[in-house]
DNA sequence: CTACAATGCAACTGCGCAGTTGCAGATCTG
DNA sequence: CAGATCTGCAACTGCGCAGTTGCATTGTAG
């Protein structure tokens, strides 16, 4: 992983809002930005920004659908970035690893 | 882990200053905020305004030695919140996860 | 005691992000 | 076609962070 996408992806994750966002699309699936804005108390264009700090990440996969652009969540990312701090934490201190 | 807590661990990794002053600690051992202003490209100013951030995130400790402050890094709660974003990803996509 | 070396405090600049509002363009649907 | 409903673009405000510089203060060693 590069220090540009660990910064990205640290960055993105940094911010509630869109953490709420992503974890409203892997719970209740894809969703347009203006249903998500719909849901929850942000603008619309506030939601877009936020998509475009998430894709840029890669946290999140856009796909147009007719007039609509549909978001995914990418799991996958996540899990990518869990296991790159892990091993970053092993390698500062073995002994405190492999708790769970 | 609670909300506020997630945000103050993420943005403080989200700098690559803070990144590479955490690594430093973690590989070569405690040092005072003079010290690491010496060795990286920032003023000490900047260094310790840098500690307070990891401070509160938990990812850094503090020891007073004299009239030195001696800084350390807290791998365990690096640990602690990779294995949260892993069980975060598992929550979201049961599939993609344990790959290491 | 004195000089040195450390921290502490404060003000300032520059910059980027979160969020909003307004309007224009594109695309379905009846 | 006409209206409704999407997205896209642009400007603006507010705010907080990264980093710097200057100066004061405190502790240590000789």
């Amino acid at each position: 992983m590069s220090t540009v996408a660990v910064n990205l992806v640290f960055s993105a994750l940094a911010d509630s809002t869109r953490r709420h966002v992503l974890e409203r699309l892997a719970v209740s699936g894809a969703a347009s930005a203006s249903t998500l804005a719909r849901e929850l108390p942000v603008s619309r264009q506030a939601i877009v920004k936020h998509m475009s700090v998430l894709e840029d990440a890669g946290l999140v996969s856009r796909k147009r659908n007719g007039r609509e652009i549909v978001f995914n969540a990418e799991a996958h990312q996540l899990a990518a970035t869990a296991r790159w701090m892990q091993r970053m934490a092993e390698r500062w201190d073995p002994i405190v690893t492999d708790f769970r």
